[in-house]
DNA sequence: ATATAATACATGTATATACACATAATAAAA
DNA sequence: TTTTATTATGTGTATATACATGTATTATAT
């Protein structure tokens, strides 16, 4: 890959800019290796990601998981989904789905039932309330994520590769 | 910068290989856009990352949030840091310090008291006991950290720089 | 000096994570 | 078929996040 040079100073032309180096926003001035101070700009990276997202949310009265259970349900709606399927869809893995469930039950934006199939299984989907508060939703959360974000084309494709090399493992 | 391609395919000649393309780790085939897929994939890395941390600190007894506590405590002892110094330098920003604390002053970890220059804030400490258990997690957390993170210097920093790019903001 | 504002922290509530364990239903084995 | 194992989910507990509110202390203003 041939990136361009990422330069920060042509933004000091503007009135006020947040440069937030890992530096400034944990205040420490050095760590341990590049490697190490990769790992914590993940880390607080995500944070601000989904807690900035998780603000606009707040004006439709949902939670960041509950948006993402009502993303992977209207995604095969009108097919149902068990738990399962669901909470192997989820960005956090070990997301306790029922629970997350029952709150979208209590809001009626989900219905729940016992499968015919498989009586173990709880089926769930999304109603139609929960389409159209999900809609209302992912215009300003695209919106939101896409201001956040201000990479080029090709950097956001670097970082996703980036990302994807430090989680690919051999075993 | 000119990165070095990364060729994934070198790695097939071993065993077993486990390619985390984001598709795979949410079962979507696809993304609304690069910029959008690069934030899940953020979102994702992180709580990969976390969990797999988190594991690694179960033996101690101690979760991530208490390990981050203690290290910043460690960063500036012997002396004495309340509250609001902690909650400055945490990853988490939102994370609720003085609860945070309640667990290690039980634990015997962290030494608390009120400040005697200012009696509203509260000061506290890392004993003895905690930095014997802090420098044990150490050298387990960096050893998993690199492990984990399997890049090369240059990719290392190219990450941090896009990472603290998207976190760049004008107002 | 007194009133008001700001600060630092504690605490309460709802939600979520992380994980152990219980239970019912299904699958597999003897 | 009966037993055993597995699976899917529910539930309980400890911890954490997110946020609102209360309280004591300090700073500021009149």
């Amino acid at each position: 890959y041939i990136l361009p040079k990422i330069n920060l100073e042509i933004l000091y032309v503007h009135t006020y800019i947040c440069i937030m180096k890992l530096e400034a926003a944990l205040k420490s001035s050095k760590f341990k290796s590049n490697i190490h101070k990769a790992g914590l700009n993940i880390l607080y990276t995500a944070w601000w990601l989904k807690s900035s997202t998780t603000k606009e949310l707040k004006e439709f009265g949902i939670t960041h998981e509950q948006y993402n259970v009502l993303r992977i349900l209207k995604g095969k709606h009108p097919e149902q989904m068990c738990v399962k399927d669901i909470a192997s869809r989820m960005i956090e893995k070990n997301s306790n789905v029922p629970r997350i469930i029952d709150r979208l039950v209590i809001k009626k934006l989900v219905k729940r039932a016992t499968s015919e199939i498989d009586k173990r299984e709880t089926v769930m989907n999304i109603t139609a309330a929960g389409i159209s508060i999900l809609d209302s939703c992912t215009v300003v959360m695209d919106k939101t994520m896409d201001s956040l974000i201000d990479l080029t084309e090709e950097e956001a494709i670097v970082i996703s590769e980036l990302l994807e090399k430090i989680r690919t493992k051999e075993s």
